[in-house]
DNA sequence: TTGCTCCTCACGTCACGTGAGGTGGC
DNA sequence: TTGCTCCTCACGTCACGTGAGGTGGC
């Protein structure tokens, strides 16, 4: 087929098609005698692919390394299916999110800019702009330093699913560690088909027991490889890559958020701009259970409080403690 | 001040100062000898505006105009207090809603066609990706169509707060007008401080009857003029210029949504559209009341049954009818 | 020869980052 | 002469759109 036949087919410009020849996404058959494109029913599908892709928001170079995961999973036909193709579409996933919330964060900075300029009587004032880039910047900078500074990944290939049990075991017994997890199960006590967010959902031990109660979970996890582990484990989760400060979700959309032993992780910078971003996430009347160590669950409360939440606290063994807060 | 010390005062490079001033956004002095650029307190001062406002997301040539109705508002020094700084803000607002919101229509594809992928055993499917991107575009081309075809400007400009009215005159008399107005009040029932959103608001006629009852109003508008004169009339609400397909709002964030006479305007296949966008800044056990021609309101019954909505009608004088759903 | 399809440069977009190569004053 | 600050090009980024100028087959 004809660059302009094959462009027109799949509507776009020939343009297009010989610029994602260029960047290395396909190599169409060329006539000898003159140059010209000839593609192959082979080389339709992969530009499908491409073009469907650039339309959800992929970059280029993106769409690149995500079709190349997918042949090799279609090469392999590991009868246990691998997983390539997933693992690096909730990659690009995670960093368009990333950028989404960064540039929704500005959105509302504009918006309470142009609040305060509107209520002046006087020229519009230059401080209501910087104060709250201001903020902007600071916390843009908490999240930047964000890496898996903990190694998740080497530990969920030792120790597959039992990892985070392996990661604290010199502060926490099984039993203690277990009844943690109990206890936020019993005070978010999920509905069936209630829709929750589990922060740092590492290989799914939480998870399991949200499920277990009906709840639809979506399960967020910085290491690929925990996730791994957790996606072969649960299929019925919705497991998603991403961070704690920036969580690849849009808009408030969940009735509970949980959380085991993934706060202990963050900085105290940090720790707060994690709960923000919970809280932008969580819906009215939602519910958040974080279980972790004492100090630095405790530093929450404050935050929690000047926002309205109704909070509960209760000591566990183990020098743990269970926040359980609910949204107004 | 010389460039290094303006650019690390003001923590950004030399070169982004040499680039504004390119654009033409502002022209410090430069020394005859050397051709060293000087930057007065002013030039810093501009600077600092310029560099707040593209923190907040503004493209360096919206904050040419921006900047500029700025300059003009501080030089009429208007007692009424003029407002073009105002209104170019919030044009801009408006544009970099609609693309963060198209933005995150991506993401939500890319989150639906992962799922799809996620749940399958075999090859990950290309058609997946392919009817998801297909009701992007549909949309999309629904949305890029929006224009002020109704000479809205010119209305607000000729009758003013009467605007609305005028443009109904021939087909509902006074007494039908306010009525459906009341009845939409009666139903939402808005409590004080309850956060609402109003969409078409007009001349805020609706408006002012939601804020007098003690709600908190935001203002959709798509017309500048027409917004000017709700603005000035009611400095209690918070005015935001946008249409009815890409509300500039983010998540969810509205206890209810009331709408009057503004639907009419839409096509049949913008109907729907702006029904989807009402939904998703709408809170769950959030309240909608729309009061429009009856042929309007009533194809929206289908899709907000469709979504569990709880349904109540009303036929009011004059072919109108009044809907009034709440969100599960 | 004209009209059509294809080809390969190559510039422009957006907001700068990053050299390259050169100048004036200590 | 060296080191410092400033200057003006000019290329690269991202995903193409839009010509410019040229070629092969009917």
């Amino acid at each position: 087929m004809k660059v302009h036949v094959a462009a027109k087919q799949l509507g776009v410009t020939p343009r297009a098609l010989r610029f994602y020849e260029e960047k290395g996404l396909l190599k169409p058959r060329k006539e000898e005698e003159n140059g010209y494109r000839d593609y192959s029913e082979d080389n339709i599908n992969q530009l499908r692919w491409i073009i469907a892709l650039r339309e959800l928001g992929l970059p280029v170079t993106a769409i690149g390394k995500v079709l190349e995961a997918l042949a090799l999973d279609v090469e392999q036909t590991d009868p246990a299916g691998s997983d390539n193709f997933i693992r690096q579409a909730d990659e690009v996933r995670a960093e368009l999110y990333a950028e989404w919330i960064e540039q929704g964060r500005r959105l509302q900075a504009l918006d309470r800019s142009i609040a305060v300029w509107r209520s002046q009587q006087s020229a519009p004032d230059l401080e209501a702009a910087e104060s709250s880039t201001l903020q902007l910047k600071q916390s843009r900078i908490e999240r930047m330093t964000w890496s898996d500074r903990w190694h998740y990944d080497e530990l969920a290939l030792v120790h597959g699913q039992d990892a985070p049990l392996a990661a604290l075991a010199s502060e926490l017994t099984l039993k203690q560690y277990e009844n943690a997890l109990l206890q936020i199960v019993e005070w978010l006590d999920p509905r069936p088909q209630e829709s929750g967010l589990e922060l740092g959902a590492g290989t799914g031990n939480l998870t399991a027991l949200l499920i277990a109660q009906g709840a639809v979970v979506t399960a967020i996890e910085q290491s690929q490889e925990m996730l791994a582990v957790l996606r072969a484990r649960l299929p019925a989760a919705e497991p998603r890559l991403g961070n704690l400060l920036t969580l690849p979700v849009s808009g408030p959309s969940y009735r509970f958020i949980a959380s085991s032993f993934a706060f202990r992780h963050l900085e105290p910078n940090q720790l707060l701009l994690a709960l923000i971003e919970a809280d932008r996430v969580l819906l009215p009347a939602g519910r958040l259970a974080i279980a972790d160590r004492h100090d630095t669950v405790s530093p929450l409360r404050r935050w929690l409080e000047e926002h309205n939440y109704s909070i509960v606290t209760e000591i566990l063994d183990g020098g743990l403690m269970l926040l359980y807060a609910v949204k107004p």
